[in-house]
DNA sequence: GTTGGTATCCCACATTCATGGGAGTAGCCG
DNA sequence: CGGCTACTCCCATGAATGTGGGATACCAAC
């Protein structure tokens, strides 16, 4: 286990922020708390300096940078050192911006009307494998999350009422990839006048006409995934 | 814009904790500060019938109760008050009970040994429309949604050397859920006889030569999603 | 102003699919 | 044993698809 001083002693930070105002009392919040050295830029055309000069263990910064969008050196950030710890502050709380930022590599995300007492704690948070965010930001990543997991869960309860057989399974999964009866047919070692057989039975039990119509329904109902 | 004594102002509160040290607790925090009225429960049991007689604008409750999960609770309170803020106070901090407590209706997400300070406050950003959680908790979340994310644009990086055209794209649409050249036709009110021309262009670009492989292959390359 | 891409339309031919039958073997279970 | 299901095989026919052309028109880019 780590302690939250051997997170920030010797290692850099880099807060990036155009605002003066913010940015310096960003940079005395970090600088008072812990021993860490601090590095600012006010542009992303510094931050790829500083970040060139020295790789940060934790990265504080703005999206909206006076020569540009911060997005794009995230992702070089995330790509070149994986390990260095990214928290945005940012006025932007719209559902694209924020989940831009996490996907580019965001672990954390404030927005700047909200910023927390202890900023410092905050950071340290992030040094520390959590993921601070404001809790409006964090609905809406939740929002997404739960999208995600709960149209899994609800598929599988739907198709209850006609299990396909295992050699069912597999001709769907040949249908789905595009293969022809007599491909399918070399492919589980059987006759090609016996993969029609299994089609219709899928077909019947899938309620479809058809190949595509077949593997839409399948896919929905999780039967597979493709 | 409602303020925060309005999300208070007669709504009812239900808390849900076996115990009694942590449930007296907040249910102290809770009325102290607004003038809603508390429902103290530590069972199940308890749960279900409070929930029945009133309810309540937000849950807060423990996931292990003395007669069972508090998970399939929490589903049905989803389906049948969807409008039913439920914050979850927790020791279990592990990723499925998290992710499955969120899919079931979950906003926010406490561990019980890092309660904050001002536990009430962290109430009303739920029923604000927040989703406040530890930021351990936060991290396994934002894992889950950049996974989501990032397998999408990282796909979509494949196949920049063949875009689909917006005709084309509306015809792959057609063909991944089964629909025949004439109805897609109808559907884009083209003649049957463009269509065609269309898959063709289709099968070009994704280097196949039927249907369900051009869906397959859309798909993978995350051209579009069933 | 020619070139290239998109979109539209038409035709014809070969292949594949969808669907209706019928029919046999094997295994499981009441 | 009798009934059920899964799995296998075969055939024939009509419908849909895949593929090869050829053709016109619009618009943007070079």
């Amino acid at each position: 286990m780590t302690t939250l001083n051997s997170a920030t002693d010797g290692h850099a930070i880099l807060i990036i922020e155009d605002d003066q105002v913010i940015r310096e009392r960003l940079a005395l919040a970090m600088s008072a708390n812990g021993n860490c050295s601090v590095v600012e830029a006010s542009s992303l055309k510094e931050a790829r300096r500083a970040f060139a000069e020295q790789i940060p263990a934790l990265i504080l910064s703005d999206l909206r940078l006076p020569d540009g969008n911060a997005i794009d050196f995230l992702i070089d950030v995330r790509h070149t050192a994986p390990a260095t710890e990214i928290l945005v502050i940012s006025v932007l709380g719209d559902e694209n911006t924020i989940i831009t930022a996490i996907a580019a590599g965001a672990s954390g995300y404030l927005l700047k009307d909200a910023l927390p007492d202890d900023i410092y704690a905050t950071a340290m948070d992030v040094l520390a494998g959590g993921s601070p965010m404001s809790p409006s930001i964090a609905r809406m990543v939740v929002m997404r999350a739960r999208a995600n997991e709960t149209s899994q869960v609800d598929k599988k309860l739907i198709d209850l009422s006609d299990p396909l057989s295992p050699r069912e399974m597999e001709v769907l999964w040949g249908i789905a990839k595009g293969f022809s009866y007599v491909q399918i047919a070399l492919q589980l070692g059987i006759s090609s006048n016996t993969v029609p057989s299994h089609v219709k039975a899928i077909y019947r039990k899938l309620r479809v006409d058809n190949r595509s119509s077949a593997v839409y329904e399948a896919v929905q109902h999780g039967i597979i995934s493709l």
